[in-house]
DNA sequence: TAAATACTAGACCGTCCAGTTTGATATTAA
DNA sequence: TTAATATCAAACTGGACGGTCTAGTATTTA
């Protein structure tokens, strides 16, 4: 499956891959629209025609370069699972809130949550992308911790619901702001300030949902 | 101070409005870079020597249109303010809950929050009237409804976090998905099945932070 | 070695578009 | 009426850009 052993010079692996990051770079910061074949092709040290060599069109070089961003981040999401072991809920849930911030306020995050709700009703797949690498990972992971936590209490479905809830607690309109490029990221000092009551709002909902 | 009167044929009103207007169409529909000035002046009836001399450039129509299609939604945000009366919390929340929802998926306010995030490095300005007319307004005028409801023993900073804290738990994902174009809008007894958690959970925050 | 493919550098084509210019007509104040 | 301004229609300018083409060089398999 993977010989299919071709004739001639091959393709260079790296070029391709040096090509996929400068064009995640440029997209990031300038958008589809703003970010030219040649800049590309020049900030990848490579020339257009090998560009298109890799890549049919601009439009298949965009979603390679937002997939393999994407894909960047799925990483990251997971490493939290380990921690809900022995841990009380609330430190469990200030770590893991405070890890969430810290992925909300990524510049290189909310550059590609800019260009994927931009781009998003002419490239409905890479949103797609977007949101099954990032959101929804964490959601998932964190519906799990909860239902730890509340078990057998706390029915799976609630588990979950919690887990909405206290992102959307900890996003507020923080993120929206941050989007809209109307507020800085927060300090470390700050974090704490906002992770804080928002794990004490989701620990009050959890008792009202485990005694209900 | 209105009356600079000067001679020759004055410019006329009617003609900027038929360009704003349709600016703002093409704007929100295409985006910015996707919509011409060509297309502003045939869509609106009019020359484009005569965009040209009621709006400097491209950039100047677009922070226009953008800055009147935010205006127009001031006034929605405001007649939810009488119905604070007589009626029992949860059911005036309900009623402002079911609102926020549909103000939020209106096709032309997620395309309006499309344009400013992703036009929203270039135009920070455009991003500031658009929150001050959407989500601050919103958000004022709930902050001073939960206040009414605590007092006296709520403080007016911990009803303006509830209010925060109810446009978080109404949102949750889904206004991301909405943008992100990995959702259609709700119908009215989705919205309910949606409203009515959120209430029940910011009750429930509500009456917890009223007896501390 | 020869055939095949990748790669480079750069010219090139066609299109799109912001913004200008021109020259005519229309409307208004003085 | 006259001077000033608005408006129109259409041509034009200058530049950007997606994509192709060419001609020569490099690398790989057979």
């Amino acid at each position: 499956m993977t010989e299919p052993r071709r004739q001639g010079r091959p393709k260079s692996e790296e070029k391709r891959q040096d090509i996929l990051r400068a064009a995640s770079t440029l997209f990031l910061k300038e958008g589809f629209a703003n970010t030219s074949m040649d800049s590309v092709a020049k900030a990848s040290g490579v020339s257009k025609q090998t560009v298109y060599s890799h890549f049919s069109s601009k439009d298949s070089l965009f979603k390679a370069a937002i997939g393999s961003k994407c894909r960047s981040y799925q990483l990251d999401a997971l490493q939290i699972e380990d921690d809900a072991k022995a841990q009380p809920m609330p430190k469990y849930l200030t770590k893991v809130g405070t890890q969430f911030i810290k992925l909300l306020q990524d510049p290189d995050a909310i550059a590609l949550f800019r260009v994927i709700i931009a781009e998003g009703g002419n490239n409905p797949r890479a949103a797609e992308l977007f949101y099954q690498a990032g959101p929804l990972a964490t959601l998932d992971t964190l519906g799990a911790a909860f239902k730890r936590y509340g078990s057998p209490t706390l029915s799976t479905e609630l588990a979950h619901k919690l887990a909405f809830d206290f992102c959307a607690l900890l996003k507020g309109e923080f993120h929206t702001m941050l989007l809209c490029g109307l507020r800085q990221p927060m300090t470390d000092s700050e974090i704490s300030a906002h992770v804080a009551p928002a794990v004490e709002k989701i620990t009050t909902l959890f008792r009202a949902y485990c005694t209900k």
